[in-house]
DNA sequence: GCATAATTGGGCCGCGCGTTCCAGTTGGGT
DNA sequence: ACCCAACTGGAACGCGCGGCCCAATTATGC
């Protein structure tokens, strides 16, 4: 941040400075070989699936990322840019619950869409500080949300912050159950959610359908993994 | 099945009837093993956990319950009688809406107080018959509680069995997410959720209180095991 | 008591994971 | 063009898990 063209400042991919062209291009096939693992299986995938995936030997891996926890926060490091940009453009509504909305309904989109990232935002990485940095960003930029929508008279003065982090936790327990069988059921969750949050009389979008019998039954037959989402 | 006093027709620990005395401890001390692993750990603990846990060889563990499987369905018989149970016990409830609340809460509260058993219920297991007949069983028993209690007014129109589902699979993140780093967020979920589903100007239970920001962060620290719940 | 059949647990195998080492290869500055 | 340092992937190691076999032990019927 000190110089002119620092490119640690660039969000998104840096490229690891001083870093050959070669390892450089390893490095970016183990990301993207991450990111595709991660968003399908969660982030239990072994480092060894990695390796993998991206056609790389177990060593090198471990040479660019010494720990699991190493890697997930870089793989994730753009989406949490694209979490907190979120809600700023929540707060950039005129219309204060309509951003609320829009903010919860997204953030739940984005786990959905990956889950690993589902997870991640359960979690924190205190050694990644570029990526909590982000999340407290979200954070506090939330709470302003939060007043703005209840100061309008739309959401419940009972709601509070960490309702959006119960509420993560159990769109990802959702995600992580019904995976791709019903890959809608979330948005269910989400609508009676903000049912919950919303003051009587509000106006609030239509409730979703609930999933197909037939899809929540295949999704419930997951013999093998115990999600850990679970443990 | 045939004779008059079949040990089998006892709900709950069935002996296994044809076991050798010292066999039939082992197997109980197995079960307990489990149990105990279960409830705190989740359904990924491994086998050879559950043999040392309970003080037994490995041999032993896999001659009794050949599958991971079919020892999860056996350590979890019970507590199907208890959640089939309670659907008879909301059906008693003179009053339709506040056996419905009580079902609600019960059933999540159990998926509380066993990890292990938040798991089984999100999953199905196609091989363990009389456990998935305790299920259907319960499930059928539902639809006439929800009924019952959108015929009192109460509950909304547009509420659904499958929205049992869905919530199950929420508290179950929750729980996952939380472990008793912050043992009562599911309250707060279920106390949300309940307010979705209850038609407007219906009476509630006072909201649970959000969990303390303090519990969360540490519920959010939890590096090491990527939830199996999830994969 | 004693013979016998059932039961036991330790040992062995193969597998996958994560870590570390090392000889070979390849990029990039001169 | 050349050389050195950076980089690579395979191999070797230790670990835990699950499956299986087998000699030793123990309960049970007579």
């Amino acid at each position: 941040m000190t110089g002119p063209a620092d490119p640690a400042e660039t969000p998104g991919q840096q490229p690891e400075q001083g870093l050959r062209a070669d390892a450089e291009r390893n490095r970016e096939r183990i990301l993207a070989a991450a990111r595709r693992l991660y968003a399908t299986e969660g982030l239990s995938v072994s480092m060894a699936s990695v390796a993998r995936e991206a056609g790389v030997g177990k060593a090198t891996l471990s040479r660019r990322f010494a720990s699991r926890e190493e890697l997930i926060t870089a793989v994730f490091a753009d989406r949490m840019d694209a979490y907190a940009e979120a809600v700023t453009e929540a707060l950039a509504d005129p219309d204060p619950w309509h951003g609320f909305i829009c903010y919860i309904e997204a953030v739940c989109a984005m786990q959905a869409a990956d889950r690993g990232f589902a997870d991640v935002l359960t979690m924190t990485f205190p050694a990644a500080k570029a990526l909590e940095a982000r999340r407290t960003e979200a954070y506090n930029g939330f709470i302003e949300v939060i007043t703005r929508a209840q100061n309008s008279g739309h959401l419940r003065d009972d709601f509070t912050s960490e309702d959006l982090v119960v509420l993560l936790m159990a769109n990802a327990g959702v995600v992580a159950a019904t995976g791709d069988a019903a890959p809608d059921a979330w948005r269910r969750l989400v609508g009676q959610m903000l049912r919950a949050y919303a003051t009587p009389g509000t106006e609030l979008p239509p409730l979703p359908p609930a999933p197909a019998p037939r899809a929540l039954y295949r999704a419930m037959i997951r013999l093998s993994r115990p999600a850990p989402g679970t443990s």
